[in-house]
DNA sequence: AGATAATAGTTGCCTTGACAATTATTGCTG
DNA sequence: CAGCAATAATTGTCAAGGCAACTATTATCT
């Protein structure tokens, strides 16, 4: 084995900025880094699992369809993800009473305690990632992001 | 619906910057962007096939474990990759002469000419992302994240 | 009002990828 | 050199997610 892969790349001009093959990778190992600190604290939630909960306690009741769009999940899928939730009782589905298709989705009493330890587990991933940068870096990674998300998800 | 999910967050400095939630979507409209290229373009590639022969070109011939680890992907499932870019004669199994265990992977004379074409489909999409960044930006981007990326691969 | 379109959620089917076990080969160690 | 550990690739099995078909309900249009 010649190569070193996990080293820094050499600077390439002619290479023009791999953003996807960086962008992939960070995601990835922050998802193994969030599953690890899950597993290390005893929690046994798949990565959706974990996003769906976080959603729903950071911003309050919603819909199925609201919470599978946010979550960019096809409603199929995101159907067996709340019945495991469901079902481990860190919620419920609501019935509305103005509109019968819908089903409002609420965080339980453990559910919401669940939410809480959880989420500090992403907030270690995530310092982990950014601890020795500044705080202005961390708003100019911000606002560079935002901005790439915003053309990417732009219409032609 | 009350909300707009699409638009720019609200400023909430309480949140400790949402980088996981950021990449994840960067990442997921990355995808779909390049899926939608290679689609246009007429080309039937799942990402992942995308992937493999885009790193196949770009560092030449290696085997078959390099490329999967290149990739983190698993070796189970990638050798279900490469069976399926072979039987479309896009790359070549080759025996190692020193080593029996090995395989080298080559792309073929197609799967060389498919490549070009691919790559630059990846490069469009990254262009739109990253077309109102100037190149100062552009590296600081850069540094950012190999900085995030390096963080999140180093051990505890 | 009645027919038709649209929406919300669920289910079935299929593909993709992860993990463990397996086979073949090579390296290591006494 | 024999025996054992390590490595490369493949195969089987399973869970997760995408897509299309379906049911129930609501909105729209004439």
């Amino acid at each position: 084995m010649s190569r070193q892969p996990g080293s820094r790349a050499v600077p390439n001009p002619a290479a023009p900025f791999q953003l996807c093959s960086l962008i992939g990778r960070i995601r990835a190992e922050l998802v193994v880094r969030i599953e690890q600190e899950l597993i290390e604290h005893g929690f046994e939630l798949s990565f959706s699992q974990y996003l769906a909960l976080k959603k729903l306690g950071a911003e309050g009741p919603m819909t199925a369809g609201e919470l599978a769009r946010a979550m960019r999940h096809n409603p199929g899928a995101f159907t067996r993800i709340l019945d495991k939730l469901e079902q481990l009782d860190y919620l419920r589905r609501v019935p509305d009473s103005t509109d019968r298709r819908t089903l409002r989705i609420e965080l339980t009493e453990s559910g919401r305690t669940l939410w809480k330890r959880i989420n500090a587990c992403g907030e270690r991933a995530a310092e982990r990632a950014l601890h020795d940068s500044s705080d202005k870096q961390r708003a100019q990674l911000h606002a560079l992001l935002s901005r790439v998300l915003d053309n990417l998800r732009a219409e032609d």
